[in-house]
DNA sequence: GATGAATGAGACTTCATTCAT
DNA sequence: GATGAATGAAGTCTCATTCAT
C-alpha cells in the first residue's frame, strides 16, 4: 500500500487487471499491437516522471500528458499509481538481469569479463534512466516492502550469486589474489554504486571519470598496478 | 497567493526564523531552555518520520504528534516543512563532519587511522538513523538542489579532500601500494555506502556482516591477505 | 512551497485556466454545454457568497456547497480564489457598461437619457446584487490594487466620460445650466452612490426612496423645482 | 460574532472587560495613565492596520508589533478581535460628530456654514485615517449588524438631521431654492461620499480635486454660477 | 499586569481515483 | 476502449485565543 495514498476508494482492488484484450484474443490483433504501445508509452513516461520526482512527487496527470493519453485510461492498463510504479521498476530491470547472466559462460579472462560487465553497467544503466531507477530503489524501497523484496530476489540476489561464483573461479584459477572478493561480491559491485549515486547527485559540482575509476577499481581486484 | 491576504507576509520572509526567544536572550532563562528542548524534540520527532516516509511522503501532523507538541507549533520554530527537513540533515551532519576532520592528525599507522573510522562509520552512522538520513539525501536531493549542493560543500568534499590527503600520505610512507586511492578517494568510501543502502534495504532477506566486510575491504587496500 | 514537489507548477502559472473543453471543442457539444453551466453555477454561488461576506470572509467550502459541486471542481474552472473572485467582478460588470454605453446614443432630451439611465442603474444594479459588488469593489479594492486599476480602465473612466461628454452637450443645448456637472460628471453620478451604500447598510433603520431621490437630483440638474 | 472566526474558546465571554484598572481606582494613578497610554497604542496601531488590511485580513500579531506590546496584552484591554475593531470605529467618530452639531448653532450663512463643514471634511476626514475607517464601515457592515446599527443611530441619522435643519433653514430663509435638500440630505452629503471612495481607489489613476469638486457642489445647491 | 509560546480549528489547495459520455 | 470532468480525502500553513511564567 502507497505510503501517502491509503487506497481510497478500491480498497480490496483487482489483484492485477491489465483488463486489455478481452475480445482481440488472437495473437496478432491490431488492438492487440495498439494496447501493448499505449502499455509502453505508459511506462516510458512514468520512468521519466517517477525519476525525476520520485513516487510521491509524481502526479499521474503529468503521466498522462507525457504519454499524450488520458489521465484515466492509465487505470485502464494498471490497477493504481502504486502497480504502475512496481511494474516500471520490474519492467527496467529483466533485460539487465538477462543480460548480466549470458555474459559469465564464456571462457575469456575474467578481467575482460568484468571489463565487459562494466561497459554494459555504464552504457545500459549510467548511461540511461536505469541509474534513476537505482536511485528510485534506494529512495522508495523502505516505504514499499514488496519492491525491496522484489529486487533483492529477482535482481540482486542473482547478481551477487553470479559474481561471487565468477570470483571463485577468478581466485582458483589465481587471477585474484583476495578471497574476499567470492565471500563479498558488494566489494566488487561497490564503485558502481558510488558511481550511480554520485553521477545523480553531485556530478554537477564534480564530476567523476566513472571509466577510470572502474579501470582503477579492476587494477586493484587484479593485483596490478598501472602507473598513470 | 494566501487567502486573506494577496501578497503580505513571507514572500522572502526571514531566512530561519527560531522567533522564540528574542526578548529572554539571558543565559539559563528556563523559556530559553525548554525552547531549545522543544526544538530538539521536534528534530528528533522529524528524523524518524523523514527516514521512515521520506519527505513528501511525511505528514507534519505525525511529527507533531510524535513529538507531542500542536501541529502549529512547528512552525514556531521552523517557517516550513521543507526548512525542518534541511535544517534536520544539516543537523545530523555536523557532528561527524568535525569528528571525522579530528581524527586524522594523529601519527599512528594509516590502517589503524582507517579502523578508527570506520569504527565511528559503524556506530555513528550505520548504527543510528544517520544511515537513514544518508538514504534520504540519495532520495532527495535531485528534488532539492540546494540540499545536494549544500552536502555536496560541507560534507562530501571535505570527507574526500580528508580521506584523499590520507591515502596520499599512506602511499607515500609505502603503506599503500595502489596509487589510485589518492584520486579516487570514493573506492576507499565505496564499501561503506554499500553497507548503508544494503542495510536500509536488504537486511531483512540477507543479513551483511559490515564489520567483516569493512575488514577485508581494508586487507585489499593494505595489500594483506588474511585468511579467514 | 508545496509540500510534494518543491518549485514546480503555476509559478507564473496559466493566465486564467478554464481548462476545461480542449479537445471538445466542436459546436454544441454536451460537455461543453454542461461546462459552461457549471462554470454560471460556479459565479452565481460566488456571487452570493462574496457579497455576503467579503473575500477574506468566504469560504470556497460554502462556495462549492451553494453551487452543489464539490470543493475541487471549482479549481476546474479557477486557478484560485482570487481569481475567482477577480473573474466573477469582471463578469458582473461587462454587460452594464455595454448597456450604459448604447443608451446616449440617441437624440432625445438628456433628461429622458438620464432617466432611462436612473431606471437601468435602479432595475440593474440597485434591483440585483450588483450593488453588493460595488460594495466590494470598495471594500476590496484597496487589497487588490489590479481589481481597482481595472474598474477604473474598464468601467469608471468609460462611464464617467460618458457622462461627462452628455452633460457638455446638455450645456450646450442650453438643457443644463451649470457647467460644472462637465467637469465633475461625479456629482452626477454621487447619488447613485449613496442609493448604493445606503441600501447595502441602512435599509433596514431608514428605508431611502431613491427613485424620488433620484427625481430630486434631476429636477435639481435641470434647475426645475417640482413642488411634491 | 465575527464573520469568519466563531469565537472559539470563550463562547459566552465576558461582555466587555476592559479588566484595567482594578487596584488603581484613584484618579490620576500612575498605573492609570501608563494604561489609558497603552489602550490608545493599540488603538492607533489598529487603526492603521483595519484601515490598511479589513478585518479579516489584520492579523493580531501585526498590532501587537506596531503597537510594541505582546499579543496577550490586547486581550487586557480589549475582549476579542471584534470588540477591538468596534471599539476603534466607536473611538474614532466621537470628535467628529461632536464637532459637526456644534458649527451650525451660528447665525452665519448657511454657505458659509457649509464651507465651514466641508473644511472640517476635508482635513479631518479625508485628510486623515477617517476616510479609511468609512471605507471600513461599507466594506463590513453587512457582517457587523451591531456596528451598522451604531453608526445609523450615532453618526448618520444625527448628521443627516443637523443637515436637513440646516437645509430648511436655508430653505425658508430663502437662501436654497431647492426643496429637496430638506428631504433628501443625502443629496448634500453625496459629492463627500464620492470623495471618500475616489480617494481611496482611483486617486492612482486619476486625481480628484475634492476642493474644487466641493465648491462647484455648493455652487449648485445655491443656485449660483461661477465662471470658471 | 505583561509576556509570548503553545494550541488547534479551519482555510486553501492538490491529486488519485471514478464514471458518465 | 478512451476520455476527462468530477469528486473528496488529506495535506500544509495561518492565526485568534489562552495560560504558565
Amino acid at each position: 500500500m502507497s505510503a501517502r495514498n491509503p487506497k481510497r476508494r478500491s480498497e480490496a482492488a483487482s489483484p492485477k487487471r491489465p483488463v486489455v484484450n478481452r475480445a482481440s484474443a488472437g495473437k496478432g490483433g491490431v488492438r492487440e499491437a495498439r494496447s501493448a504501445e499505449r502499455r509502453d508509452a505508459i511506462l516510458a513516461a512514468a520512468l521519466e516522471e517517477f525519476a525525476a520526482n520520485g513516487f510521491a512527487g509524481t502526479r499521474l496527470d503529468d503521466i498522462a500528458q507525457r504519454a499524450k493519453i488520458a489521465k484515466g485510461t492509465i487505470y485502464l492498463y494498471f490497477a493504481d499509481k502504486e502497480t504502475l510504479f512496481q511494474e516500471l521498476l520490474r519492467a527496467m530491470f529483466a533485460p539487465i538481469v538477462r543480460a548480466l547472466e549470458h555474459i559469465p559462460k564464456s571462457d575469456m579472462p575474467t578481467r575482460d569479463i568484468l571489463e565487459r560487465m562494466i561497459g554494459l553497467f555504464v552504457q545500459e544503466v549510467l548511461g540511461t534512466r536505469r541509474k534513476d531507477v537505482i536511485r528510485l530503489i534506494i529512495a522508495e524501497g523502505p516505504r514499499f516492502p514488496k519492491l525491496a523484496e522484489f529486487h533483492y530476489r529477482e535482481v540482486l540476489s542473482r547478481v551477487m550469486a553470479a559474481m561471487s561464483a565468477l570470483m571463485a573461479r577468478a581466485i582458483a584459477r589465481g587471477e585474484v589474489k583476495n578471497q574476499a572478493y567470492a565471500k563479498f561480491p558488494q566489494l566488487l559491485a561497490a564503485p558502481g554504486l558510488v558511481a550511480v549515486i554520485w553521477s545523480g547527485l553531485f556530478e554537477r559540482f564534480a564530476p567523476l571519470d566513472v571509466a577510470a575509476m572502474m579501470r582503477a577499481h579492476l587494477d586493484i581486484v587484479f593485483g596490478e598496478r598501472k602507473t598513470p
